[in-house]
DNA sequence: ACGGCTCTGCTATAGTGTAACGTCCTGCCG
DNA sequence: CGGCAGGACGTTACACTATAGCAGAGCCGT
């Protein structure tokens, strides 16, 4: 695994062994779900696996499309369904300006994060960053406002990607 | 005008006359545009009004009713292109977890703000905390990451709907 | 076996956003 | 003045994203 933890690692790897992330990903899955007792059944299982498929954010049509290869195309509901079970056991999170999907690299515990979105190569990488969380807490505090949820996605440019234009 | 602008004050009051919102957001986009030498014509005007008649985020369907009150209903790309043009001026902001758009108070010079958004009446208030974007700036930094655009929309409660739950 | 629950499949529909083309208007140049 | 280029708007059609509502299958405790 390779993505970053808070302290001081960075973007992902380009010529790292990714099936193990996929399966490091996956194995963390069933984990956590025995312990709290819900079930990772096999078609969620197997869509949090298409998530995993690589470190950009997957929209749920690809996933749709990805699941239907054989004869019975899955339809929408079972896809977002899925997604919503991940989303609720912190496996996935979803980037709202992209309305796609990224696999959460820490799902035993909660915690907010940040993501920074490559718009270049398109990867996204999760950050637990306290010193970020506490100046938006800091703010809200000051409005006296109730903060609840935090969304923090952050375009750019990754390291390998640095050279092309901004973001065209 | 009671929008917060980065130092002390806060959220929207509940009592105020709102009237005097919308005509100093127009007065100033008056202002901007002609400025810039770009035109902000009646239909993009109606718009940015529309989008200014609460301080609530607004759907773009929501303005596409709106606008065909009368007769000829109004089709998406006429929203939507106007929509575009407010956007590119920065006189109006799209909260991407809501897909809905909100108008800029300080739409005169470039910022990344941050938005507070009240679960409870819906309001949206815009902050633009220096002591944020560092944080922000700083962790892009530690990833070797080239920042462009941030994102950043704080889910809570605004101080008059502190009493109800979390956010349901 | 029974009854309750969750998971899945399915149909249909709501909601959000764009592509592509044509027309009109406006400002500019000859 | 006449023609022209570009921008703004109308219109049609379509793509993409997401949810409601109902039916059948599987699991599980009693
Ligand atoms: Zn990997
Ligand atoms: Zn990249
Ligand atoms: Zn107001
Ligand atoms: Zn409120």
């Amino acid at each position: 695994m390779n993505t970053t933890r808070g302290d001081k690692p960075a973007f992902h790897d380009g010529g790292h062994e990714h099936q193990s992330c996929i399966e490091d990903a996956l194995a963390r899955a069933d984990d956590v779900c025995r312990e709290r007792g819900v079930r990772l059944t096999p078609l969620r299982r197997r869509v949090l696996e298409l998530v995993w498929s690589s470190h950009r954010a997957v929209k749920a049509y690809d996933l749709l499309a990805a699941l239907g290869d054989a004869v019975g195309a899955a339809k929408p509901p079972t896809v977002y369904r899925a997604l919503e079970f991940l989303m609720a056991q912190g496996l996935v999170h979803r980037i709202d300006s992209l309305n796609a999907f990224v696999g959460c690299p820490q799902p035993d515990h909660r915690h907010s994060a940040q993501f920074l979105i490559c718009g270049g190569c398109g990867d996204v990488s999760e950050l637990n960053a306290a010193s970020i969380d506490r100046a938006v807490a800091d703010q809200a505090a000051d409005s006296d406002f109730a903060l609840s949820r935090s969304i923090i996605e952050l375009h750019g440019r990754c390291p390998r990607c640095a050279t092309l234009p901004p973001t065209p």
